[in-house]
DNA sequence: AGCACGCCGACT
DNA sequence: GTCGGCGTGCTC
């Protein structure tokens, strides 16, 4: 009798569909691919369920094609995808969509031969080849090497069949060529902090658990992966490191290889081919230590018996589209599923990391002392109200710089980009250059020619001869955006160089990696810079860090701007005071009362963390609550609003709170209105409630584009 | 991806 | 009324 198959179809819909599996085709695995009519299309498909019987009443169409005879999407990536479906209230079509590299959903055949080289069998014995001249040939070449990569002997001009016969012969044997994994430890002595934490995860390793690394930077969390890491090398299990961002991921490979010789790497910056090759290579176990960012989650693996996230405060773990999943959170929720343990590392824990240390759901380990390097940095308030400003820095700022430079030391100024762009306003009656299709002023750019442009849009502009309102000429850029600030300070310190790091002077990886490079040297140097500055980057010359208009942040309505700030500060603060001289960091700011400001001064981020995490308390906010946001965007405003108030009647009976509708915090993007609301609750179970309910709603509007964001990580 | 269906404006 | 354009939903 023809059996019946359940799959997953990798287009947005919601459910599993059920198709005949003519007995003509062979047998069939769960985790394999399959081609399926669809409609009035083919399409590849994942079985996920052999049935002798169905639910579905109407006609059942067959199976076309088994394209795999082996399980290529694991039992644990199936339960993960129902998982992130439910959770993010997604189509479980669009989560397969996500989390299938491009090549396995057009059906490419998996390639699961590992490379292998060809050894002697039977050494002991003298073989006869008579007439074989060939196997003689490759005989004596084995006997005198021991063993030959396939491809060698390929390259020697040895065909397949011979080597095939030898095989049934039973005078030689392939081998698979796995990665050997050495270990270097590079005389380095973790310090008596490393130790600890090294042997409180050591003696974890067969179970589920989040270990936390709360370690400042330079304080050798690295040294303390790459221990574990091994341990789990050596057990002959796979290990999967996460990490932020593509522009980290050289480097950190590096280091990897450095240590265990070996480290496939994972990005969106590699080509199709190169992650599909990967991907098979992980999932047949010939990699064991896989690096690679936010999606690299997704990879099959083996034997996984550890999982790494770098950075885990990093909002570019979530994404910000389409299925929007948090890596970190779901490398959690795949390490219980597998029943391994996980290892969360930053210099700057996000509140939910910290909240759930102190409600002792993970455990956390305190790397303070930076090994062999002098003490952390000394935070410090400038209050500027009043002051005259020149290119956005007060003089008693230029001062200190003046002393650092003096003494040697090298400088790092941080502009937020955010209240720092150059805009053209109208003098004469005040009216900002605004795009035309956003709610947002244009930007003024030199290079590579003199334009506007709309940062949200990208829409460009000539420079306008005149005012549209007044027809007033008199058109001023203001604001100090890094230009500024470079003019200002190659005027303070003419003989001093000034290099800058943005992405309109540097966007090349080489430019960035050259500036960083010339900074190793002792010399005297000022560097400005943007976000960039926070990555990486060692920088033991400099001394002093200035940060222009941090209080921004402070004042936003999107409630983790401030956490995000002072992470931003301490992540760049982490960069100085290397050497023996112990860095300063100077923060200029119009409200130096500001409690977030003043604990950050005087206790660092630790500091910050404490208040944040009363205020977030007080105002129930996540981590004291948990929070989704449905953005809306359509041709008018009313219309967006309305919809979303329809919304949130469906749920007007549950006891999650409801907030808004209101407008965007940018209303208006390319020229689509733009409203959201947001459901809390302190329920987790009831909030998912409340959003199973909106995402099946009836409720509909044409021309109105929505969407649900689970744990939204910033609101525009 | 492509096709049916339904809503809405324009026209016999 | 009815035609047709287009936006939306469905596909075992």
């Amino acid at each position: 009798m023809a059996q019946i198959i359940k799959v997953l179809i990798p287009r947005p819909v919601w459910q599993g569909y059920d198709y005949m599996l003519p007995d003509s085709l062979s047998s069939i695995v769960v985790g394999a691919r399959v081609r399926v009519p669809f409609g009035p299309t083919n399409v590849v498909a994942i079985v996920v369920e052999v049935a002798t019987r169905t639910e579905h009443t109407g006609h059942l169409r067959a199976v076309d094609k088994v394209l795999d005879q082996r399980c290529i999407l694991s039992a644990d990536l199936v339960r993960l995808a129902n998982w992130l479906a439910s959770y993010y209230h997604c189509p479980i079509g669009t989560v397969v969509e996500t989390m299938l590299p491009t090549d396995v959903l057009r059906g490419r055949p998996m390639f699961v031969e590992p490379d292998f080289e060809w050894q002697i069998v039977a050494q002991e014995q003298a073989v006869e080849f008579k007439r074989a001249k060939r196997q003689q040939e490759v005989w004596t070449l084995l006997i005198k090497h021991g063993a030959i990569p396939d491809v060698e002997l390929r390259k020697l001009g040895v065909v397949r069949n011979v080597l095939n016969t030898m095989e049934n012969k039973g005078l030689i044997r392939r081998v698979p060529l796995f990665p050997a994994y050495k270990f270097e430890a590079r005389g380095i002595k973790p310090t008596q902090e490393q130790e600890l934490a090294i042997d409180g995860i050591r003696a974890a390793l067969d179970s589920f658990g989040v270990h936390v690394l709360d370690g400042v930077t330079g304080s050798g969390k690295t040294e303390v992966y790459i221990r574990v890491i091994k341990e789990i090398l050596d057990q002959g299990k796979q290990v999967l490191v996460l990490v932020p961002e593509i522009a980290l991921t050289p480097q950190t490979a590096n280091h990897f290889r450095d240590r265990f010789g070996n480290v496939a790497v994972l990005h969106s910056m590699r080509t199709n081919l190169q992650r599909f090759e990967v991907w098979c290579k992980v999932a047949c176990g010939e990699h064991r230590l896989v690096l690679g960012t936010r999606s690299a989650i997704f990879t099959p693996f083996k034997d996984l018996g550890l999982i790494v996230v770098d950075e885990e405060h990093d909002t570019s773990y979530k994404q910000a589209d389409s299925l929007r999943y948090s890596a970190r959170d779901a490398a959690i929720v795949r390490a219980h599923d597998l029943n391994i343990p996980v290892i969360l590392g930053s210099a700057t824990l996000s509140l939910e990391t910290v909240e759930n240390i102190n409600r002792k759901k993970y455990r956390r380990y305190q790397l303070s002392a930076r090994p062999g390097v002098a003490k952390l940095p000394k935070f410090q308030l400038l209050d500027i109200r009043g002051q005259i400003l020149q290119g956005g820095m007060c003089h008693s700022l230029i001062e200190i710089m003046r002393d650092h430079l003096d003494r040697k030391g090298q400088v790092l100024v941080l502009i937020n980009r955010r209240g720092f762009a150059l805009s053209l306003i109208c003098r004469d009656c005040g009216r900002p250059a605004n795009c035309q299709d956003c709610d947002v002023r244009l930007t003024l750019h030199e290079y590579p020619r003199r334009e506007l442009r709309c940062h949200y849009c990208d829409r460009r502009y000539e420079l306008p001869a005149a005012c549209p309102d007044c027809s007033s000429t008199r058109l001023v850029s203001v604001g100090a955006a890094t230009q500024r600030v470079v003019e200002t300070l190659n005027e303070a310190f003419p003989d001093v160089p000034v290099r800058r790091i943005d992405r309109d002077a540097l966007n090349t990886n080489r430019k960035l990696e050259q500036t960083f490079e010339a900074m190793q040297q002792p010399s005297r140097c000022i560097l400005v810079g943007t976000q960039m500055l926070a990555k990486g980057h060692h920088l033991p010359n400099v001394t002093l860090v200035a940060v222009l208009r941090a209080d921004v942040g402070f004042f936003s309505p999107d409630f983790r701007a401030a956490e995000r700030t002072a992470q931003l500060i301490v992540q760049v603060a982490g960069r100085a005071g290397r050497a023996e001289r112990e860095g300063e960091v100077w923060i200029q700011t119009l409200d130096p009362e500001h409690t977030h400001l003043e604990s950050l001064a005087q206790s660092g981020y630790a500091g910050f963390v404490k208040t944040e995490l009363i205020s977030r308390k007080s105002a129930r906010l996540p981590p004291y609550s948990h929070m989704a946001l449905l953005r809306a965007e359509g041709a008018n405003s009313e219309e967006v609003s309305e919809f979303l108030e329809q919304l949130l009647k469906e749920v007007q009976f549950t006891s999650t709170d409801k907030l808004g509708p209101i407008p965007a915090p940018i209303p208006r993007l390319n020229n689509r209105w733009r409203c959201q609301a947001a459901l809390v609750d302190s329920n987790r179970k009831r909030l998912h409630e409340s959003l199973a309910m909106i995402a099946r709603t009836s409720v509909q509007r044409s021309k109105i584009r929505w969407s649900i964001d689970v744990d939204p990580m910033d609101m525009s």
